[in-house]
DNA sequence: TACTCTGTTGAATA
DNA sequence: TTATTCAACAGAGT
């Protein structure tokens, strides 16, 4: 499921190993979200560090070991990070599993969609450093957001909420959440957006994401039954502002979930 | 058995 | 060249 603030959550995870020395590296070579890694290079390298901190942007994190290590973690769809014990037994979808004194860090993907980078070097990688600004970001002004919904006229908001480029951490249920506060249709073209409504899709989307963060990204608590998100999962539901029975279909490939009367 | 899915990518198309 | 669309990826749950 994981989305900004969940992300947020699974990067705290592994929290309880800082300060500790990686003693052995486990990788599940053969799967894709290690795919394309220097394997024998990167175990032998990350070997011996000590884990530093972490931080998160948008859907991405990334680890740092010292000296000079930097892993990149994407949870795809189904990814997630947790610790096990010292002693832990890499299951079948543990595709990176780190040894340390105390407790072992795991990176577990059933469905393969995640994904795991590696770099070696004094400075940040540039795949960290030039990752465009996060919703939350002094940089994420209005403007930002009308440039970028120009340069995207032609395409219906909700694909373009997902697309990582514009807005990073957003995922399935944050776009259908935030056009659903803003009253915005999802199909909606981005150029068709009047200014009033672009100025409430800004505002309402920093909104959406400080409130994801503290309400999940903190201890994964649920979110109140005002917000679309607990009605939105299965057919049948019904709108938490006008009581309306919801819709659900498929827009560009992504089930999407609005209320008609609303929206 | 068959259908679902909180995501990204790369190739085809416009 | 840039924007948009779409199928592919893969497995577990229902």
């Amino acid at each position: 499921m994981p989305e900004l603030a969940e992300v947020e959550f699974y990067r705290k995870e592994w929290d309880p190993g800082l300060g500790e020395k990686v003693k052995k590296v486990h990788l599940h070579t053969d799967a894709r979200p290690l795919r394309d890694l220097p394997f024998a290079k990167m175990k032998k390298a990350i070997a011996g560090t000590v884990f530093e901190s972490s931080t998160t942007h948008g859907k991405q994190m990334l680890f740092r070991f010292q000296p000079d290590i930097w892993l990149g973690v994407h949870l795809g769809m189904t990814g997630k990070l947790l610790v096990a014990d010292a002693k832990h037994k890499p299951e079948k979808h543990d595709h990176l599993v780190l040894f340390l004194p105390s407790l072992t860090l795991v990176f577990r993907d059933p469905r393969k969609f995640g994904r795991i980078k590696f770099h070696h070097g004094s400075e940040a990688p540039s795949w960290w450093a030039d990752l465009p600004p996060e919703v939350l970001d002094s940089e994420f002004t209005k403007q930002h957001l009308v440039q970028f919904l120009d340069r995207h006229s032609k395409s219906p908001i909700k694909p373009q909420l997902l697309n990582q480029d514009g807005f990073p951490g957003i995922g399935n249920w944050m776009a259908d959440e935030v056009l659903w506060r803003t009253r915005l249709h999802p199909a909606t073209l981005c150029g068709e957006i009047p200014a009033k409504t672009r100025e409430a899709l800004w505002k309402e989307l920093r909104k959406l994401c400080r409130e994801a963060m503290k309400v999940i990204g903190t201890d994964w608590g649920t979110p109140p039954d005002s917000w679309l998100f607990n009605h939105r999962w299965k057919d049948g539901g019904f709108c938490p502002r006008c009581d309306d029975q919801l819709v659900r279909a498929d827009l560009r490939g992504r089930m999407t979930c609005w209320c008609a009367k609303c929206q």
